[in-house]
DNA sequence: CTGAAAGCGCTTACAG
DNA sequence: CTGAAAGCGCTTACAG
């Protein structure tokens, strides 16, 4: 099996009788080469199927025109789509994209953004502001462009394309409390290596604890399956002190909650409203569909990329913060009057 | 802004007192290293923080341990799961992972094709058996090593981790018959430039067609969104001829239509059965829950990047047929007497 | 606008 | 087990 070896620059150079070096200004500035010269390189180029062999072509060049992103986790909805749209962006700027994930864990995500700039990531896209201090060193040492989706911290240098995870969760608190509840509960997703399940909490804590009569009686941390989100719910339906109105860390737990409801046969929202955070696909669906906060997914992946490669080109890329929106629909509603 | 450059093999060799071929065998095939000799090299790559130049690695070896998938679309669940197994299994290889979307569109996968190929990649993902003429003499030319997951064909000497969807929606097709059921209708995926869902539909039809008193009322094609899943049962219902089932060709149609079913106030399965495919979290969520046919959407992933690999390093690996699973829920029930 | 040539940082036969 | 050296295929000042 004899592979005949893929035409090179010099292949290319000796049919269309030039140096090499036109021949690579021809593909990359086009415009420090003649016209004539350009059109004879093309032809050529085109008979012989040339391609441009990446590995020389990043070892001259030092740049390899991919970027990485790690998530924690493609099965869930929220990051997928976005990541989507991260990519075509990219697309369109002739950059391609690595994708690894964490699993929502620290260590994890170091070992994957080793890898990825081992592979010769020209920058990163990263989900969440908190990391292991080991992690931010290697950042900084290695001067690694990265951008930071899914949060935005106003006081921070580092570079963010996302929205205000605590303000965004007083929002719908706020909503909460303004149909009459007092008795709330949370169910988060795990905040110990997730300052977006951490700054929820702290946003429906904040908001809650502004109002004199109301009370979050509990939080229930739990990972981001429909399953845990049924579970903690049930749990929290067994307790003496029931809650009027459920805030969850995300929809995927808001509809495993609902979901359970459903089978326990107790009333959403009638005997208890819940609340979602997210707003994908699956908030539609369950029913009743799900009062929630739409997070700009899309959005962010375009903004994240245009910053990203921004940072990667000049050096430098402001900060964006994304507006979210509070989406009503049927799972919440007001107190019941008694309670 | 002096970026102090990366410390190279040479730093390494001269501060190791070795050469430069000795340090690379030590991280290459560390077995033909003496082990002292490897012990200091491996301080001497400690202190100084080295790591090996992508572009000088990948020029010399010809190789980027990088592979590329190129599926349809991240925002659906259904594709996401599994690849992010595909690249847990990747990872373990030290493998990475370069990821595009195709949008169901033969063009637009071509170009992604190319250049993840153009990247570099060693070996690709894709999905779906067809595509256009242009697409496969690329990838014969390139000689690219490639596998293909969500289908499987015996006859075919393409490498394949997938399943058979004409046999796979025969059987969901019987589950429906063996209810009872004999006019029956179909909402499918647009079947032109993707023939996962055209073999679903042919799997629907030949089944029913063995049947003489079934009959296929109708099969409505369209894109794989809640809403147009919708649209597409609504529009059905409002024929003369209903059918007492909908043979849905994902869960995300089956899940649009039940939910419209919800508003309309049609009674699912009472009034009309409906069935998914894919089995994705949507199926479990909606209300009726979905009868549908589990896809080995991890699994897939997990085989197919060990069959990619093999096929990079030997040159060759088996196509491996995976078995689906009916799952029965609440969605399907049997055919009303009196139709 | 074009060419000659150095150099990017590795890997890998080939010798020893 | 180790080293000297060629070579992978580009890009990019530097001259002209």
């Amino acid at each position: 099996m004899t592979r005949k070896a893929a035409p090179t620059l010099e292949d290319v150079a000796r049919a269309a009788c030039v140096s090499t070096a036109t021949i690579s200004r021809a593909l990359n500035s086009p415009d420090k080469v003649a016209s004539d010269t350009r059109q004879r390189i093309e032809t050529v180029i085109e008979a012989l199927g040339y391609t441009p062999n990446f590995g020389g072509r990043v070892l001259a060049s030092n740049r390899t025109n991919t970027v990485g992103a790690v998530i924690p986790t493609m099965a869930n909805a929220m990051f997928a789509s976005g990541l989507q749209v991260f990519q075509q962006e990219l697309s369109t700027a002739s950059y391609n994209l690595l994708v690894a994930s964490s699993g929502y864990d620290a260590g994890n995500e170091l070992q994957q953004i080793k890898s990825l700039v081992t592979q010769g990531a020209d920058g990163l896209l990263l989900i969440g502001s908190s990391r292991p201090p080991e992690t931010t060193r290697f950042l900084e040492l290695r001067k690694i462009p990265y951008v930071i989706a899914w949060c935005y911290q106003a006081q921070d240098k580092r570079c963010f394309a996302g929205f205000d995870n605590i303000k965004a969760a007083s929002r719908i608190t706020l909503e909460v409390l303004q149909k009459g509840h007092k008795n709330i509960a949370m169910i988060a997703g795990r905040s110990a290596q997730n300052d977006r399940a951490r700054n929820r909490i702290i946003g429906v804590t904040e908001c809650i604890s502004k109002f004199n009569d109301a009370q979050l009686l509990s939080v229930n941390e739990t990972e981001y399956t429909l399953d845990a989100g049924g579970s903690a719910f049930e749990d929290i339906m067994r307790q003496p002190d029931k809650p009027s109105a459920i805030i969850c860390g995300n929809d995927v737990l808001a509809a495993g909650a609902i979901v359970r409801a459903n089978q326990l046969g107790i009333k959403v929202p009638e005997q208890v409203s819940v609340t979602g955070f997210d707003d994908i696909a699956l908030a539609t669906v369950v029913s009743p569909a799900l009062t929630t906060v739409r997070v700009p997914q899309l959005e962010m992946g375009k903004v994240a990329a245009k910053a990203l490669l921004e940072l990667i080109s000049t050096g430098m890329a402001k900060s964006v913060e994304l507006p979210i929106e509070i989406i009503h629909r049927d799972s919440l509603t007001d107190a019941p009057e008694a309670y």
